[in-house]
RNA sequence: GCCGCGUUGGUCAAUCGGUUAAGACGCCUCCCUUUCACGGAGGAAUGAGGGGUUCGACUCCCCUACGCGGUACCA
């Protein structure tokens, strides 16, 4: 009986979604498309207290922005809604499976309060037990049920007394199931304690409701994070009692995602101390008013985000390591996913940005760069290739929301190696108005991990360096010959057409050589009077990119400075 | 304490009884580059410990140690 797939994730609206969650949510999504499935997202809300504004259309945010989108949840309606367990709680969907297994024998009603069961934990807690439990053995000393006189259960209902519903388990009895990851794991039901299935405020715990909901869901395969294995065989007996074994879906245990020193799972503390974001997107908690820095607004690509979180626990036996998500849903496979936990390693993710930032053609993410600089207070001047780009002025973006829109498609990468510059490709195709731009991104994206790199990288393109060009390195060694050089380049290069890297190069190296000064010697102050100092591209392509006007302005400009000083 | 799950370089990891124990990140050296980066070549660095089983164990079994998770009217 092979039913259809179907997935879910399931998380409880509390917070930023972690990179756990994310990874969680990716392999459920990669398995489903593998098998032609459906991929659910289902809100569990059940706990009222910890329950936070906004944290859901938050998660719907970050699924959408990592391309992950489900195909039923409470934004996109299916056939076996609601998505959201407060509002299946109010339909009567778990009282009424509850009730059935009270009435089964399986579970029944406790009318302990919570003081009660604070006296009952402090009075048995021993050196040896320091966690009493709810149990079969506990439970007879306890206010339920089973220890109350015949009569005495329906007078408290009927009274409206406060109880809850918890599970009866029978002491002694081996629950086991085969773990996708895992294999076979067991459990002896003596270690386990009678968890309460419905809370006093009618709402379900997440052990009822999962099974409830997987069910009526029709969920065939439900992946989550390792802490549940503990409380598996609890699943499991439930599936035993309201709806058989052979209708309960197969169970895989994720392995945890550790934090890079010490031990123990990664939180969002880590990544504070540490410096580096483990939410998906910006998240500030409502309540506490504390933020959080997410992956997005790091200057991660969703497809590198996907790519790095996808290693973390799998790899598919060859020395392949990126992956687009389309070779991702054919290669993954949850016998090759590993069962002790992978320390987050920051390093390595921004390596998976960099090789993504480089494969990714810039157009798909030119718009959240262009944001970038907006932000730092640049603006990107829309110029065609061949005029001459004016120099950005500088204007003042209050408020300026580095966290822009991204729109980067899930898709692959172009998988055509794209050449470096080309300003006849470019133009050719003449799609974009913003080719000038592009092609300054295209030049410079070999050495950005993160995208506000580009920012560092490439400003000099649109703000000149004016007055704040580094020439220590210059002046020592500078001569009259020198300045007769550059004097002399500008007049020479005002006659050149087209402008282009190959032919200014020739040039240059011509003049140099009438000189007879070694080009070495005039290569670095030319590269300092462009850009301000020793770092970006070759220099003949940045003069390319600023035009001639620009180019000499600058030149004219330094030399300038050099006289004066 | 009890229960469960784990344990190959600093990190991610391959190996599914026989290998000089891959590869990647990071680090170091060199080359390329008259900047930075990219790229290329090389280097240091690994099977927690102890018992078995076997002709032969990183691989299978047991014990120990260590780590993690759970032990809530939280998920």
């Amino acid at each position: 009986m092979s039913k259809k797939v179907r997935l879910r994730f399931a998380p409880s609206p509390t917070g930023g979604l972690h990179l756990g969650g994310v990874r969680t949510v990716l392999y459920n999504y990669l398995f489903a498309r593998q098998h032609d499935g459906v991929f659910i997202l289902r809100i569990e809300d059940t706990d009222q207290g910890r329950y936070v504004e906004g944290a859901e259309q938050y998660i719907l945010d970050s699924l959408a922005w990592c391309g992950l989108e489900p195909d039923e949840g409470p934004h996109k309606e299916g056939a076996y809604g609601p998505y959201r367990q407060s509002e299946r709680k109010a339909l009567g969907i778990y009282e009424k499976y509850a009730r059935q297994l009270v009435g089964q024998g399986h579970a029944y009603y406790a009318f302990d309060t919570p003081e009660e069961l604070e006296e009952m934990r402090t009075k048995h807690k021993t050196p040896d037990n320091p966690s009493p439990q709810y149990n079969h053995h506990l439970r007879r000393k306890m206010k339920n049920s089973l220890t109350l006189l015949p009569g005495e259960t329906e007078a408290l209902l009927a009274a409206g007394t406060p109880y809850v519903i918890r599970i009866n388990i029978a002491p002694d009895e081996e629950v086991g199931f085969t773990d996708l990851i895992r294999g076979e794991v067991s459990f002896s039901t003596s270690g386990l304690d009678d968890k309460v299935l419905l809370k006093a405020d009618g709402m379900p715990t997440y052990h009822l409701a999962v099974v409830v909901d997987d069910h009526l869901m029709e969920i065939s395969h439900a992946f989550r994070g390792e802490e549940w294995l503990p409380s598996a065989p609890v699943h499991v007996l439930l599936w035993k009692y309201l709806f058989g074994l052979d209708r309960m879906p197969q169970w895989a245990h994720l392995p945890l995602i550790l934090k890079p020193d010490g031990n123990g799972k990664l939180s969002k503390r880590d990544g504070d101390r540490l410096g580096f974001p483990v939410f998906a997107m910006n998240w500030t908690d409502p309540r506490t008013g504390d933020p959080a820095t997410g992956f997005r607004e790091t200057g991660f690509l969703p497809p590198a985000f996907l790519n790095l979180l996808a290693m973390l626990g799998w790899n598919d036996g060859t020395n392949q390591e990126l992956f687009t998500i389309d070779e991702l849903i054919e290669k993954f496979s949850l016998d090759r996913v590993h069962k002790g936990g992978a320390k987050f390693d920051f390093e390595k993710a921004k390596w998976f940005n960099h090789e993504w930032i480089k494969r990714q053609p810039v157009s798909s993410y030119s718009d959240r760069v262009r944001a970038l600089f907006e932000a730092a207070g640049i603006s990107i001047p829309a110029a065609g290739p061949d005029s001459s780009p004016h120099p950005g002025t500088t204007v003042a973006n209050p408020g300026g929301d580095p966290g822009v829109p991204a729109s980067d498609p899930a898709a692959g990468p172009d998988s055509s190696p794209h050449p470096g510059v080309s300003a006849s490709d470019s133009a050719a195709t003449g799609v974009s108005p913003s080719n000038h731009f592009e092609q300054v991104l295209e030049l410079v994206k070999e050495r950005c991990t993160l995208l506000p790199d580009f920012v560092q990288q490439a400003s000099f393109f649109f703000v000149p360096p004016g007055d704040n060009m580094d020439l220590s390195p210059v002046k020592p060694k500078w001569n009259d010959a020198k300045q007769l050089f550059f004097v002399e380049l500008i007049r020479q290069f005002g006659f050149l057409t087209p402008w282009l890297a190959p032919a200014l190069e020739d040039e240059f190296k011509e003049m140099a050589a009438a000189a007879a000064i070694k080009p070495g010697d005039l290569l670095l102050p030319l590269r300092i009077m462009l850009v301000g100092g020793k770092f970006g591209p070759g220099v003949f392509d940045i003069a390319t990119l600023l035009g001639k006007e620009e180019t000499l302005r600058r030149i004219r400009h330094a030399l300038g400075l050099l006289q004066t000083s």
